[in-house]
Parts: structure tokens; sequence; C-alpha cells
DNA sequence: AATAAATGTCACATTTATGAGTCATTTGCG
DNA sequence: CGCAAATGACTCATAAATGTGACATTTATT
């Protein structure tokens, strides 16, 4: 055990090729091993050394990127005790583990309620049930515009963040600016002060 | 030729066909010809009848989409002289043929700039162009957050059509709301005033 | 330089997707 | 009803994607 991971370290690879992967699935769910495995810069061969087969990959993903999305989302709603400021963190947390958060979306939006719930996904409601609470909070403070529901405000919000990853991807907008936009955008989208 | 389509007229069952294979690419860009037509409600084999491979499908899809796209947008765009309503109605357009609208701007984030320039996709670039004109007139007369970059709020634009398809697939947002709150939401979103 | 780990290359079996032919059945119409 | 168009059900051939094994090559560590 080495207190600096070496660079051809298997567990490096392996989280190059859930990060590939994700990247991949996310703009196609029906990549190909070998779309994926390019995407990594390895063969698709090396893909099945150390994912016995293709779901074994993909619910890795899920299982990885659902972790990640708690870990940071929960961090931002603890981050403060003023519902704005918590949105707001959320927002940006949201948006730092944007293909994460996309992919996690995408996830939910599929398959719901499936009978595969495990601590993650349990944990995944308990950070939407307190992003609700939060929104539901500044809408009775008249902070947020009362004439859109919730559920939108919760597509709006997830939406925001796929916009500033097409953004980035296409390259046309300052990859600086992308932060700033979306949440001036966003806020301006919900009506916040 | 009878006034009125039979119900088994092909050219319906084409149309039937294209719609949902719009929606399925839509969806997943590697849908397979099954899945089509499953979605359309026949099976494989009648896909087959009507288009000689998967490729010629794809390409029928893009064709028409564009046409269709291409022709929405411009009577939006003429309906009027003020850039604000211009910008409303244009708004509306894309959101009334929203996967269509989708499917477009996916075809043109993905074949940037490939050799297939045709008659519909110079159109694309018309309407583009009229679109930008509209922002940046409005942004000059300060009716726009001068803080965002024109191309940010193109992508916002197009990335509200995918909330409002989103937020009416998912069905937790009521139907008759999704129009008055998306374009509430991208006026917020850009400070329009 | 020697060694071990990690990856690449090739070869092959299996599965899945695609395209197309044939014939029976359904559907809308006169 | 009876006709003709449209579709479904079945079939097969080919192509693409997946999964594995054996061995060569590269890479990092000692």
């Amino acid at each position: 055990m080495s207190h600096l991971r070496y660079l051809c370290d298997m567990s490096v690879t392996r989280d190059k090729l859930i990060e590939a992967a994700v990247v991949a699935l996310n703009q196609d769910e029906s990549a190909t091993i070998e779309q994926i495995a390019t995407m990594a810069g390895v063969t698709r061969r090396t893909v099945h050394r150390y994912f016995n087969d293709r779901n074994t990959l993909v619910q890795e993903c899920k299982q990885t990127m659902l972790q990640v999305c708690n870990l940071k989302m929960t961090q931002a709603y603890q981050s403060s005790q003023q519902p704005a400021i918590q949105l707001e963190n959320m927002f940006y947390a949201a948006l730092e583990v944007g293909i994460q958060y996309s992919f996690v979306k995408k996830l939910f939006k599929r398959n719901q309620y499936t009978n595969l719930v495990n601590n993650q996904e349990r944990a995944y409601d308990d950070v939407k049930a307190n992003w609700f609470k939060l929104v539901e909070i500044l809408q009775q403070q008249g902070a947020i515009d009362k004439k859109l529901s919730i559920p939108w405000i919760y597509n709006l919000f997830g939406g925001m963040v796929d916009i500033a990853i097409e953004a980035q991807q296409a390259g046309d907008v300052a990859r600086n600016d992308i932060k700033s936009f979306s949440w001036t955008s966003f806020k301006g989208s919900i009506g916040l002060q």
C-alpha cells in the first residue's frame, strides 16, 4: 500500500472507465462498449476485464453517480440555515457534478418505482425531499414566484444544469461565465428576489 | 383520390412512423427499429416496407423535422414587427413543435458543419440568424439582461423547450400550465421586461 | 536490467439487430 | 358481399455487438 496510487493502478482505470461510461451513456443510453472504451482511451477488451458485462458497468455507473450526487447535494444543503443560500449552494453543487447529476436525473426519470430500492436511492429521496422543503418555504415567503408549481421548478432546476452542460460542450459560451449565467438565469426563471 | 384519407392509407402510416421515430430517437439516438415500430404500434416488418433501411428512416426524420420547424418558426418570426412579440411567438412555435424542435437542435449539435448542406439546412440557418437579430435588438434596448451572452440565451431558449417536454412526459406538471410556466420562466431567465 | 502489473492484439463463439421474402389475415371501400 | 391495399406472422440471411481465451507488448516499480 503506497500513500500515492500508481498511475497504472487498477482502481484509477476503473474510475476512468466509469467516468467515460457516464459521459457516453448520458449522450446515448445505448452506447456500445466500443464507444465507451474509445472515450476512455482504452480497448474494448480492457473494459471487459474490469466489468463482467455491459449491464454490470451500467449498474456501477448508477451506484457511483448516485453516491457522488447524494454526497455533494447533502453537503450543500447543510452548508447554511437560510433557504435562499441553501438553494443556491445546491444549485452550484448540481453544476459541479453536472454530468453525474444529469445521469442520475435520467436514471430516475426512466426507472421510476422499480423494486431496486437500495440505500443510495433512499438517500436520493431524502435529498429531493429537502430540496422540495426549501422551495416550499421560499414560495410561502413570497421570495419565489407563486404562480409556478414546485414540480415545474424542480424540472427547471435539473434542466438548467443540462443547459449549462450543453453550453459547455458546445463551447460557444465562455467556460468561466457558465456558472454565473446559469444561476442568474435560474434565479430569474423562478422569480427569486 | 378521396377527400379523406383512408385509415390504412400508406402516407398516414408513413407519417406515423416518422413521428414515432422522432420520439424514439429523441430519447435514444440508437433506438432499434423494433423499438420504433413498437412505439408506432406496428411490426418491425412494416417499418422495413416503408423505409429501405434504418438510415433512410433517420434521414427522412431529419428532413421532415427541419421542414416543420423552419415553417413554424418563420411564420412566428413574421407574425409581428415588434421584437419582443416576435421572440415570444417564436418561443410558442418552438413549444408547439416541441419534440421536433428538440430533434432538430440535437441534429445540429452533432453534425455541425457536415457537407450535407441542403435547402432545409440553409433555411434553418436563416431562422437562427433572425432569432439572433431579435435578441441582439432587445439586448441593445436594455429589454434583456445585458450580462448574459447571446449564445447562452440561445441555449436557454432550446433548453427551456426540453424542460417543457420533460415536464409533460413526466406528467407532474398540469398540461395546461406548461405553456405559461415555460414562457414565464424563460422571460425571467433572460430578464425580459 | 529484472520483474510484475496492466493493457493491447488477435481469434472465436454467442447473441442481438437488421433487411427481405412469402403468405395469411385484416381493413376500408364500392 | 367481394375486392384490393395494408399489415401481421413466420422465415431466413447477413451484419453488428458482446463476451472470452491465449499471448504479445507496454508500463511502472524494485
